[in-house]
DNA sequence: TTAATATATGAAAACGTGTTCATGTATTGA
DNA sequence: TCAATACATGAACACGTTTTCATATATTAA
């Protein structure tokens, strides 16, 4: 599997994304369903400014998705990889450490 | 699957360490088996200091692991969990856009 | 021990990112 | 239209990170 320059480019792009614990908390809420932004703030503990400024850097790279309903905005994660994604990473960290560390 | 503020914490920090090009480059040419340092270098067209520098980072985050032999020190991936991840957001740069995308 | 090769590390420069604050836009209901 | 709710955005501050350069350590061979 050879990656071009600008693939790699593009998938450290988004794993920077979800690299800040702000968003990646808001990445794991809206990973079981759409969430409005309001409850994401409240969830995560963060302003809705901030929130927001995240949300739309998520929106950008694709990896969430807005539909809006009402007065509200709802977030979802974009597609099956990034839940994916996610939960090996999930796995990775709940998994006991493997033999032969330092 | 809840996640503690530690846990969640943890995760973003791999994230942010796969978030680094120059960094998953690194990362990518491992995965396969153990790299030496300079054929990373080479790999890469990074140079040699800021390669170490970028595999201690790795390093300590347990997402590669080092093992000297003779004057050669080789990297590989930790786990293979490491190597899902990755293979998935592959997988997720690979694929063609989903719907209802804007 | 000395030289050569391979890797690691400390400090500083150059650059980028997360967060807040104030304000703007969109939607609904009266 | 006016007010209220929900979300988005621009500017600026504060902070952290990537990278380079010089130098140090480790290993092997002579």
């Amino acid at each position: 599997m050879a990656l071009t320059d600008d693939q790699t480019v593009e998938i450290a792009e988004i794993f920077r994304l979800m690299g800040d614990p702000t968003r990646l908390k808001i990445l794991i809420y809206c990973l079981d369903g759409p969430v409005a932004v309001g409850d994401l703030a409240q969830a995560t503990g963060a302003s809705q400014s901030l929130v927001s400024h995240h949300l739309r850097l998520l929106r950008a790279a694709r990896i969430l998705r807005a539909e809006r309903r009402g007065k509200k905005v709802y977030y979802a994660a974009a597609d099956d990889h990034i839940r994916t994604v996610v939960g090996d990473m999930i796995d990775h960290v709940a998994e006991p450490a493997e033999d032969g560390e330092d």
